[in-house]
DNA sequence: CCATTATATAAGCATACACTTATATAATCA
DNA sequence: TGATTATATAAGTGTATGCTTATATAATGG
């Protein structure tokens, strides 16, 4: 096992503590795979849309997430580009996957991504 | 990269909040080499005794750490046997090595494990 | 047995957090 | 332009968190 050594305690703290949440945790696992937009993850997690919104907030502030603005949606993913998405997949990989998640999205015909 | 999938989301979120603190992210660090009692973790984060006793008492009770009475001094150390640690053990990969700090505690012939 | 040392626990307090409801901003489309 | 859809943000609220001070428990050693 390597030493990554990536990042500083306090670095790693303050992701941590935003990975300590179910539903942000939930978020990055589904980013994981593909960019969402926050109406998909509500409709995921069954969640309100504010307060969707303010936990991709939460993300994008940290810069484990980037945003991408397509015509009325704003499209979120996973920012692989910055010191801590090391950590972050790392993380990640010990839970069970959450693709499927997307796949049931597309099956109902919910997915915005595919639309255009 | 091999896909670990040990513990849920849930399960997850629970110990990332735990470890999103920065003194209990430091004890688990510190606690990876080496088991230490309170008051040796007093001294190097330079905190108070009922704090890290808190923070100590939190990380039990998720079975991140397990405890060893011997006298006086109670003696924590990482519980490796919790299907937790693979999680808790990668992600304090990614941190800087924590280990001089005890090794400057016995210089400073401060440290409780060595006197007995 | 009493003083000391180590640790735990309880109570109190200020702050942070995650949600809600309401409203604002922004893009699309008829 | 006005209605609709998507998203952000603001304000309010109940709860959780991390510290403090004070006290309790437990082991040691004179």
């Amino acid at each position: 096992m390597t030493i990554l050594n990536d990042v500083t305690l306090e670095q790693g703290a303050k992701i941590l503590k935003l990975l300590g949440d179910k539903t942000r945790l939930n978020i990055v696992s589904i980013l994981m795979h593909d960019e969402c937009c926050v109406c998909e993850l509500v409709e995921v997690l069954q969640m309100s849309q504010p307060s969707i919104s303010q936990h991709v907030a939460k993300l994008k502030s940290a810069e484990i997430v980037k945003e991408r603005r397509q015509g009325q949606w704003i499209f979120y993913r996973i920012n692989e580009s910055v010191s801590v998405y090391p950590l972050v997949k790392s993380i990640v990989n010990h839970f069970p996957d959450q693709q499927e998640v997307i796949r049931n999205l597309e099956k109902q015909g919910l997915r915005v991504c595919c639309d255009n």
